[in-house]
This record gives C-alpha cells, sequence and structure tokens, in this order.
DNA sequence: CTCGTTCTCCTACAGTGTTGGATTGCATCC
DNA sequence: GGATGCAATCCAACACTGTAGGAGAACGAG
C-alpha cells in the first residue's frame, strides 16, 4: 500500500498491537476487560518524554514528530493533548521546576532557606542544561514554578521584607540563579563540542591591548570552578539582602 | 519559462539593477568606474538589517530568506559572508552591546561606573526586546560585548576586587542586568498580546490557598514600576558588593 | 582574450509546525 | 444485537525553514 519507506524504524508500534490484540491467546496479554489500549498518549507522558528528549539532544533538535515517533504516535496526534509546541516546552520547564523538592516547614533562618532554594534551583536546571535559557525567554507561570516562587516569597517574608521590597529582592534572586545556571550549561556544551576554551582564551589574548583587565582574568573560568563561582555570587547577594537598605529606602 | 508563481513581489531587485545599468544615462548613477554595483551585501550590512528585522517581528520570525529579501538578494547569497544563521544572530547581538556606550575615562567612583554599566546596559537590552533572552542562550564573546566586560571588569578592580572574586562580582552583575532585562520585555510582550495580565492574577488568586503570599504580592508588577523594580535590585547589589565579605573570604 | 577570484544565484533536500478531514476504538442507549 | 456519539489517533497536505552543491556573472590581472 503505502510506497513510501515511511518505516525507518522497523518496529511500527501501531500494527504490532494490533495483531497481537487479535492473535489467540492474546487474552492473556490484555490485561483484563477494562483496559484500553488506546490511551497511550496523555499529558503525563508527553512532558516526561519531552524533558527526557531534551536532555539528550537539547532544545534545538526536539521536534514535534521526533517526540511523537518517541512516543509511538504520530506528530499530529500531539495536537490533540496540545495546542502548540510552546506548550510541550512549557510543560517540560515546568516539569523541571517540580524536581526541586523544598522542605515543607521553613528552617529557623530564612536565610539557609534561600540559601536551600537557590542551590537547589540551581542543580536541577543543571540537571536539565535547556532549561536555564528556556526559563529566560518566557513567563515562568506553571503550577510548579509558582509553588517555588511561593517558598522563596514566604522565606524572604520572615526575613522581614515586604511589598515592592519583597519582590525585588524575589526577582534578584531568580535572576542571578537562572542566569549562572543558564550561562554555566552554555559554557560547558560549548567546551564539549570542541576546544572552544583554549580559542577563546586565545583570541581575548590577541587583543590583549584591548581588553587587559579581562585577558588577566578569565582563564579562571577555565577551571571547574563553577561551583565556588556560584557560591559567591550567592553570599554577595545574601549580603545585599542583609544590608539594611535593601528593605528600609524606597 | 518558469511556471512557478515565483515571484510574490513584484519588484525583482537584481532585474531592475541590470536595467538601470546598461540604460543611457546610468553613467551618472554609477558614480565612477571604480564603484562595483555588486557588493551590496557585506558583514554590516546584514547584521544591521538582521538587528532592523529583529527589532520589528521578533527572533522567530527572523528567517535567512526574509533577511535576503530585505536585503535585495537571495537567501543563499547570505552564506558567503556568514557560515551559519547562528552566526547572524551571534552578529546582531554584539551590535547590540555595541549600542552602549560607555565613558572613556572611568569617573571618580567605581560604584557610579557599575551603576551607569547596569543602567546603561538595561536600557539597550530594552530598545531590543529579543537580546536578552538570546544573551542567556549563547557565550557572549563579541567584540563588542568584551569591551563592555572590559569596562565593568576594570571598575570593579578600583573597587579593590580581585582574582576570583572579580570575575564572580561581574558575573552576578550582567546575570542580574540580563536576567531583568529580559523577564521585562517577556512580559512587555506577553501583555501586547492579550490580557495576559489579568488572566495570570485571576489564575494565581485562584489557587490563593496553595500561593498565599504570592498572591498578596504578585499584582505589584501590573504598575508600570520596572524601573523602580530593577533600581531596587540593583541597590540590593551594590549593596552586596560594599559588603567586606565579598572581596575577603574565599 | 583568457584566467582566476569573488560574489550571487538556482536547484534541491530533508525537515519543521500546524491544519482539516477521515478513521478508528470504545461506551452507551435503543 | 445494532446505532449513536464521543474521544483519540491517523493521513495528507501546506507553507516554510536552514543549508549544500554547483552553475553563472562580474571583475581585475596576466
Amino acid at each position: 500500500m503505502s510506497a513510501k519507506p515511511d518505516g525507518n524504524k522497523g518496529t511500527d508500534p501501531d500494527q504490532g498491537r494490533k495483531v497481537l490484540d487479535n492473535a489467540p491467546g492474546a487474552v492473556w496479554f490484555r490485561a483484563g476487560k477494562t483496559s484500553r489500549p488506546r490511551p497511550q498518549l496523555s499529558h503525563e507522558r508527553i512532558t516526561a518524554t519531552a524533558v527526557e528528549l531534551l536532555d539528550r539532544d537539547g532544545v534545538r533538535k526536539l521536534s514535534m514528530r521526533r517526540l511523537a515517533e518517541r512516543l509511538g504516535a504520530h506528530a499530529t496526534s500531539l495536537y490533540w493533548h496540545v495546542a502548540t509546541k510552546d506548550d510541550v516546552l512549557d510543560l517540560a520547564l515546568d516539569a523541571v521546576f517540580a524536581e526541586l523538592d523544598l522542605p515543607e516547614r521553613h528552617s529557623a533562618s530564612w536565610q539557609e532557606d534561600i540559601e536551600a532554594f537557590m542551590t537547589g534551583l540551581r542543580s536541577v536546571l543543571l540537571r536539565h542544561p535547556w532549561a536555564g535559557a528556556l526559563a529566560n525567554s518566557r513567563p515562568l507561570m506553571g503550577p510548579n514554578a509558582l509553588r517555588c516562587s511561593e517558598f522563596a516569597y514566604t522565606a524572604l517574608t520572615t526575613g522581614g521584607f515586604e511589598g515592592v521590597h519583597l519582590s525585588s529582592a524575589a526577582a534578584t534572586i531568580t535572576h542571578f540563579v537562572i542566569g549562572s545556571a543558564s550561562s554555566e550549561a552554555v559554557w560547558q556544551q560549548r567546551s564539549d563540542e570542541v576546544a572552544t576554551r583554549s580559542a577563546v582564551d586565545a583570541h581575548i589574548r590577541a587583543h590583549i591591548d584591548e581588553y587587559p583587565t579581562l585577558a588577566g582574568h578569565f582563564p579562571l573560568l577555565e577551571e571547574d570552578d563553577w561551583d565556588s563561582h556560584f557560591h559567591r555570587g550567592m553570599r554577595l547577594l545574601l549580603a545585599g539582602l542583609a544590608s539594611p537598605d535593601a528593605q528600609e529606602r524606597s
């Protein structure tokens, strides 16, 4: 029938299912009357598979067709559960925020809470290197992202922040974590490709007269001190939060 | 010959140029023997036009064909000057950094320099709303971006920062500016589309039991206080930079 | 004039997001 | 049982994308 060399993969899941269901003895595999073989696609499965593919191949290689193929379905079937590809990305991004498990009850010091929030958020963003850049290009309004924000807001509230100062402090914290995580992710996947680091170093040192200060301090990023790099920035932020200016003046 | 309805636009720039060049009296338009009518495409023109299109239609609508059409050329001609579309984006992004004009000589107080750097960078990023998100998804290694970094580095150096603390402070500053600018850009272009803000408010207030603190403080972003929002975060950062912890401890 | 260089164009390919309608599977009611 | 209705999937197609290979035009040099 279909002359197209459609089947790249030898496994056609649909046909396979049909044959199995109608074969003699297949009753035992059907697991009872009430089990419908149909609902293979669901919000959860789509989200989970999208995260899996994003982790493996990055955000540019994620297409509806690949996602559908991985799910054993066809691309257009996704559009029954999802309005557009952006929806998939939103779902996947929010699923990342779901991985950040925050303590039910806040600890004694709000600084510790904020620190736990920042390091935790950073680690889940590094676990999914595509997430950081994505979080900067769309509003974070998923339920899990809101839950994370709520945690930071309450922690800062017990720290004495109110009104506009509260939201400014929370935003500043989030921007730092997302920015540092995404830049770390970018640099690490670039250094995987080729010896980019040495090329960058050479380029900067070639124009050492234009960027004298930069040239002297840049190779520091070569060492794998991303962790301490992040912690220094975090302490800087916490020091700013501790200063009286942050809460008093307009 | 070509049955294809190829010519969507009535203006075929190539034919038009040919006719003009060979028409009688066209000498006056040719501006002398040495001027070649050929070099219409150049690095600078490509970059400038890309920025223009990005400003107008956003990053998703920028395609090589549209860019080429705007330049009066064909898409594949771009690939002589540019290896890939990412190159175009890199060039455009660096052109944005070029718009940030920094004082030749640093002012008396390094805090003022840093403040000027942050507000200036923010304003150019807001002038090109696509730039913020883009800056988070690729390394900033263009000459103009490096020049900006150099400025911040030297300012922080006179502020007493050295070695790892210097780069950490600079990175923290940059992450904040880029993050806040891109989130502002995202929210402003979303609020243009539909009445998203009220929808978001309603959604949060609907789950007010899950996000009690958030629900009370979120509508603050409805007011157009993005400027003061940014300035509060900036003061918070500057307070952190002023704290002794930032430079002393490891 | 020919040659080589530089730049632009044509053709083409594989792949993209997304739409409208046809088709299947299932539950329910007559 | 058969018919109806709904939910979910599939099929075919469209306009469009980034990009490769090579042909072709304009130019300067020999």
